[in-house]
DNA sequence: CCGGGTAACATTTTT
DNA sequence: TGTTACCCGG
């Protein structure tokens, strides 16, 4: 077998750890530094080599995304797909495993995925039950205080029993909260990966199983796992496997949600005969960038310590914009991506916190330039595709109370929250299921006729639509739920955009069972709502329309662009209030710009604000420590054009400086419909001048030669 | 059932 | 400051 096409590609870092001998390898891949690569070809060497069989390599990364691309870089490698490989998230394998053997985990055939929607309902309503203050106790912390249990491997009952009265409500809400989940069938993100590791503790035969079968297994992204993704790891691998874990400690920014970067700095410690290969040699980003991410990400303490270098050239050094506030600074870029003749997709604007996305967006749309946001709500996260989701998910189990709380009057068929409180009560009483509850009460008709026949009409059509769906594919039964269900008629009437797109959404939805259909060869309804919960719904409908990214920080970890803006590098904001206070906090928000800065090829645009107004009231920040960390020689930095002022607060006397527009920065104005404002800024020449004024409800952009503004 | 008014809220996010 | 969730009145 000629493995040279494996191996010729490489360099000697990334060879020496695709041929390793050692049973355990521990990767540090910087950014750049070609880890993906590693990973996928130390996968295909092993087989090829015929030191693994396909059917004995495991593969574990984080995001469906980055487990779709190691997949398909295999599959191009290879000169036939693997078969019996697994790839996939931890979460995803977990679900796999449980699927599996939900006998041996005491999960119903059936269980479905709670995703953190449902889950925060549920949490609501046992706070509810419980007579539990809501203000002391707020559902979105007991929810958070129960999935960092979960991501600990702690259960309810491993925790000692509290004598702080708040943490005793939340321990309360915690048990409470497993045994609805236990009897409703229902598992959350954190319980799959806290039952599959239990499987493995409880049944010995089928751990032994799994260890026999994966002899190779690789882990993508080890500085980001969790406590319990550790120990259901460790378990497996047991003495046997060869295990290879790739990360980049320097890129460990999931602190806050649980993730251990000790479990990668400790890897040599936990494991034996640990072999340890750096790779440094950057294909990214040319010099300035790289040698500005050495020097910022040098002031953290605690590294296993990697030194980034390139073959590339210095290139473009860095520049660094002096905005006096955050229009400017985004007016600054937008005009400055303008003119460019590269690619919209070929740039992005960074920053810490979606709150700046905005002013970004304005700035953009007023030069017309394309743009995407990132990172907003998933696809089956949308109130009418959960809607839609939750009426399949009745047809695959009545008792999913979740699910029925959500649709049971929607479309509004006439069941009120008293009449949905008193099956809620009903329910809880007997101990039974919403359903049973509803059928009960419509049987001894408990309630005044016109909601039993509400209820009952409901029933029938769950009833209904699951005879109809007998050897339907999955494709059809959804197409018959959005319309059966009323779903799209009751959107239809829906006013405006939102109506619209929500149907659309609904009609995307049928495509993407087809999709599902297709793809995974899949027609099963179970497993397509499984997925659903289980996958973000590639947000990534038109990547084929040029446009500038916009992103915060953490989700453009894994991307790269040659042109990238970094904005808003102001003390309080990056680094984070929130985080700056405490020393780690602060080395992670020095991760964060360390991320931030290597997502750069060929440019990289720094950006503070002297003046922001953030939450309504201007704040005065200093400019980020993270700028000084950047030694002088990579940076340039770059004055505004004449016409514009820098600093000074509009409250104040502005400086004596004219502009086309006639009017001065800080000026008062008066205009006949906005009333009093204050001068912000001006641009443009002529007929195109153009001031900024700040008025007491809104600020706005106004042509001076049609706005009738009135100096005071 | 809708719509308006208002109080509370505002790092980072995947599964 | 802008959004959103929730409450009350029509």
């Amino acid at each position: 077998m000629d493995i040279s096409r494996l191996i010729d590609p490489l360099n000697e870092p990334q060879r020496e750890a695709v041929c390793t001998d050692s049973q355990h390898t521990l990767v540090l891949a910087g950014a750049g530094s070609g880890k993906t690569r590693v990973l996928t070809h130390r996968i295909v060497y092993l087989i090829e080599t015929g030191q693994a069989s396909s059917f004995g390599v495991l593969a574990v990364t984080f995001t469906n995304k980055a487990a779709k691309e190691m997949r398909s870089r295999i599959d191009t490698l290879m000169e036939q797909p693997p078969r019996g490989m697994w790839v996939g998230t931890f979460h995803s394998l977990a679900h796999r495993l449980l699927k599996t053997h939900y006998k041996e985990a005491n999960l119903p055939e059936q269980f479905q995925v709670l995703d953190s929607d449902d889950q925060l309902r549920m949490v609501k309503r046992i706070i509810k039950d419980l007579n539990l203050d809501d203000t002391k106790w707020p559902p979105k912390s007991a929810q958070w205080f129960i999935n960092g249990k979960k991501d600990e491997g702690k259960r309810f009952k491993h925790i000692p029993a509290s004598n702080d009265f708040h943490e005793q409500g939340l321990l309360k809400v915690y048990e409470q909260y497993e045994l609805i989940c236990q009897q409703t069938g229902v598992v959350d993100f954190g319980e799959l990966l806290l039952r599959a590791h239990e499987l493995w503790l409880n049944n010995p035969k089928v751990l032994e199983h799994y260890q026999d079968r994966f002899r190779h297994i690789l882990v993508d992204e080890y500085q980001d796992i969790n406590s319990i993704q550790y120990a259901w790891l460790r378990v497996l691998c047991g003495e046997k496997a060869h295990l290879m874990v790739v990360g980049d400690d320097d890129q460990s920014i999931y602190g806050w949600r649980g993730a251990k970067v000790e479990n990668i700095l400790r890897y040599s410690e936990d494991f034996k005969n640990v072999a340890t290969i750096k790779l440094e040699q950057n294909y990214r980003s040319s010099g300035h960038i790289l040698k500005a991410a050495n020097a910022v990400i040098g002031n953290n303490s605690g590294r296993l310590g990697k030194e980034l270098w390139t073959d590339d050239e210095d290139g473009k050094q860095i520049r660094l914009y002096a905005a006096y506030n955050e229009h400017d600074e985004a007016r600054f870029i937008a005009e400055d991506m303008e003119g460019l003749l590269e690619s919209y997709n070929e740039m992005a604007i960074l920053y810490r916190s979606n709150a700046q996305s905005r002013v970004m967006e304005e700035h953009l749309i007023r030069l017309s330039i394309p743009y995407r946001i990132y990172g907003g709500h998933r696809f089956y996260d949308r109130l009418e595709i959960k809607n839609a989701m939750c009426y399949l998910r009745m047809l695959l189990n009545r008792h999913d109370d979740t699910a029925m709380e959500r649709i049971i009057n929607l479309p509004v068929r006439g069941i009120g929250n008293k009449s949905i409180d008193t099956m809620r009560i009903f329910a809880r009483d007997q101990n039974i299921s919403f359903w049973q509850a509803a059928s009960q009460i419509v049987e001894h008709k408990i309630l005044p006729s016109r909601a039993c026949n509400a209820i009952e009409s409901f029933i029938t059509l769950i009833n209904d639509i699951d005879s109809q769906t007998g050897d339907l594919n999955l494709t059809d039964v959804t197409d018959l739920v959005i319309k059966q269900s009323n779903l799209i008629a009751h959107h239809q009437k829906e006013k405006g955009e939102k109506g619209r797109t929500r149907v659309e959404n609904l009609k995307e939805l049928v495509s993407a069972a087809a999709s599902f259909n297709n793809e995974s060869d899949n027609s099963d309804l179970s497993e397509f709502v499984s997925q659903a919960s289980l996958d973000a719904g590639d947000n990534q409908a038109d990547t084929h329309e040029q446009a500038v990214s916009l992103m915060t920080l953490h989700s453009a970890k894994g991307l790269e662009f040659d042109r990238v803006y970094l904005v808003g590098l102001e003390e309080q904001l990056f680094p984070h209030k929130m985080s700056m206070d405490d020393p780690d906090g602060l080395q992670e928000e020095r991760r964060l710009c360390y991320v931030g800065i290597t997502r750069a090829r060929k440019h990289l645009c720094l950006s503070y604000a002297e003046s922001r107004s953030l939450y309504g009231s201007s704040q005065f920040n200093a400019s980020s420590r993270f700028i000084r960390e950047i030694p002088n020689e990579h940076i340039q930095e770059i004055r505004l054009k004449s016409q514009i002022t820098r600093p000074v607060m509009y409250t104040e006397t502005p400086k004596e400086i004219m502009n086309d527009s006639g009017f001065q920065l800080g000026q008062d104005v008066n205009h006949p419909v906005f009333g009093k404002g204050v001068i912000l800024s001006c641009e443009g020449i002529g007929s195109n001048a153009r001031v900024e004024v700040k008025f007491a409800k809104s600020t706005k952009w106004l042509m001076l030669q049609f706005a009738k503004l009135e100096a005071l």
